[in-house]
DNA sequence: AAAGCCCCCAACCGCATTGCC
DNA sequence: TGGCAATGCGGTTGGGGGCTT
């Protein structure tokens, strides 16, 4: 096995009918007192020996295995033997789908920490779960999919803005931006932005549902600095992965037939497919999780003082729940906090670990509260509204607010989102305001009639186009209103901030707004739109 | 049927951490 | 407090078997 092993005279403790006895034994001369240890596979009879050993004396002291038991092994391979493969209660065969999709789910929290997923495995081995995730790992990237389930993406990146700095996912996250294939190693985030958790944005991820789509490999943040949104990172013109743009994506989807989902469906999202369960999956992995979305990348030029990270999400120090410290520093990735929001249901409470994680996650969850409990007074609004807070009904705010005739064209992001009362929007108050139905059936179609991994496909595709949404809903839908209001340049502009209101009145005088809008703001995009089947025609 | 290829997984390696003296 | 051994952990390897040609 081991490429150090070398081949020697057999062992006595070889069964007559072992294959090693067959092959030749791999017998390393062992530094324990002239004992040749063997190497390679395990026979039964070195099992049985083992296993022997173990119920006379117990687990532990396994250098002391060889001496006691003339077994010929090193204690770390007896050790590992043990664990992997001799101890009671493994579980052996291939994984159910629920352990498959717990692992996902582990991996998204943890990243690579094997041993840690498998204490949320009963039966599993960290070796098991390795080797089935490298394993799927290489399908994934085979199939051209992403590592993580869509809607995983979002739950992750939420989870990992909700704890940044603290949340382990630096490993997690390279594995992420690998997993496609996609090496990110001089990729420099100056400008990562962080959209903070500022009082004006009490759930701020209704902007990321305007950045959805906006995914590798361009992905370019056109967040204007008049947005007031932390800038930090410069991403090269790299190729970035999923799950970066997917740090964009931040729709609550706890219910399907909520009017938050239909506004997904109106903004063309997609239906998470899961092609290895071979089913369409819930929004979300757990119908209780939600999550806040607050990360932008930005390929902003204004920012000085490039920081080469490994990832974005750990170079932001928690200041409090509503801002983030952007000062980028060294975070161990072996302090590593699972979710400072709420866990899955079916995910075992990192609290268990004892680790220091824990503490700083229940320290995280307990700020949160209070967080929860503040707004919970300030806003008339209950705390699940603002912790699991669809960021749909914040989009749905948004167009609520803009179709306001009082509300002014051009506004600011910010003052869009002030404008904004945080009540719950029912489905049928929103299908009052806005005729979603009309960009809904279009885009719905599109992203629906397909099955499998071509479904999930396209819907990556249509993601990696920040025109895919912009273009079939929001520009849509801003045009839409636009017409009753004034210029689609205003429209989209109240979307984006002032700073590209500029541009997009520069550019939209040769042509339409949506354009001017790629344009301006995905200029290194190749053929912006062309890919896109949806609809570029303005609505007269 | 044989050869080549590919995938899976058991096991090893090296480094990090922990515990003991 | 430093050194050493034991243990934990994650990355990597390569053999075996299944699949394809």
């Amino acid at each position: 096995m081991g490429g150090s092993s070398t081949t020697e005279s057999e062992d006595g403790v070889l069964s007559a009918d072992s294959p090693m006895s067959n092959d030749g034994d791999n017998i390393s001369e062992g530094s324990n007192g002239g004992v040749v240890l063997k190497k390679g596979p395990w026979t039964s009879a070195e099992d049985a020996i083992l296993v022997d050993y173990v119920k006379k004396h117990g687990e532990g002291n396994w250098n002391a295995v060889q001496k006691h038991s003339g077994l010929s092994r090193c204690g770390k391979s007896c050790h590992l033997r043990w664990a992997n493969h001799l101890r009671p209660n493994l579980k052996k065969g291939a994984f159910t789908s629920e352990e498959e999709q717990l692992i996902i789910e582990l991996h998204a929290k943890m990243g690579n920490k094997w041993a840690r997923m498998a204490a949320h495995l009963p039966g599993r081995t960290d070796n098991e779960i390795k080797n089935y995730w490298n394993t799927r790992v290489k399908r994934r990237q085979r199939a051209g999919l992403p590592l993580y389930p869509s809607e995983l993406c979002l739950q992750e990146s939420q989870q990992q803005h909700s704890s940044p700095g603290t949340y382990g996912g630096d490993k997690g996250c390279h594995d992420i931006l690998q997993s496609n294939g996609y090496e990110t190693p001089d990729v420099m985030f100056d400008s990562c932005n962080i959209l903070s958790y500022a009082p004006e944005f009490p759930d701020i991820s209704a902007s990321g549902s305007m950045f959805d789509g906006f995914s590798y490999p361009q992905f370019y943040s056109f967040v204007p600095q008049s947005i007031g949104f932390q800038k930090h990172t410069q991403v090269r013109d790299e190729p970035m992965s999923e799950y970066v743009a997917n740090e964009a994506l931040l729709f609550d989807r706890t219910q399907p037939d909520s009017c938050d989902n239909k506004m997904s469906q109106s903004l063309g999202l997609y239906f998470p497919y899961d092609p290895e369960h071979k089913k369409l999956l819930p929004f979300g992995v757990n119908q209780d999780s939600h999550f806040m979305s607050n990360v932008i990348f930005s390929a902003s030029k204004h920012f000085s003082g490039a920081q080469k990270l490994e990832l974005p999400s750990l170079q932001y120090q928690e200041m409090g729940f509503g801002m983030w410290d952007p000062a980028p520093q060294s975070v161990d990735s072996t302090v590593q906090s699972p979710l400072s929001g709420p866990l899955p249901s079916h995910c075992p409470s990192p609290q268990s670990s004892g680790l220091l994680e824990d503490l700083l996650y229940e320290a995280k969850a307990l700020r949160k509260s209070e967080y929860q409990s503040s707004m919970t007074t300030s806003t008339n609004i209950s705390p699940e509204d603002i912790t699991y807070s669809s960021a749909l009904k914040t989009c749905s705010m948004e167009f609520k607010d803009y179709i306001d005739p009082g509300s002014p064209p051009g506004n600011s992001m910010e003052s869009i989102f002030n404008g904004c009362t945080p009540t719950v929007t029912t489905e049928s108050s929103l299908q009052r305001e806005m005729p979603v139905h009309k960009v809904k059936s279009e885009v719905f179609d599109q992203t629906c009639i397909l099955d499998g991994e071509r479904k999930e496909i396209l819907n990556q595709s249509a993601r990696s186009r920040p025109d895919a949404i912009l273009g079939s809903c929001w520009v849509k839908q801003s045009a839409y209103f636009s017409n009753q209001q004034g210029s689609v340049t205003n429209a989209i502009a109240s979307l984006l901030g002032n700073d590209l209101r500029t541009e997009l009145e520069n550019t939209s005088a040769s042509g339409s707004s949506t354009r001017a809008l790629g344009s301006c703001t995905w200029n290194n995009m190749p053929a912006v739109y062309q890919m896109s089947e949806l609809p570029w025609t303005l609505p007269k």
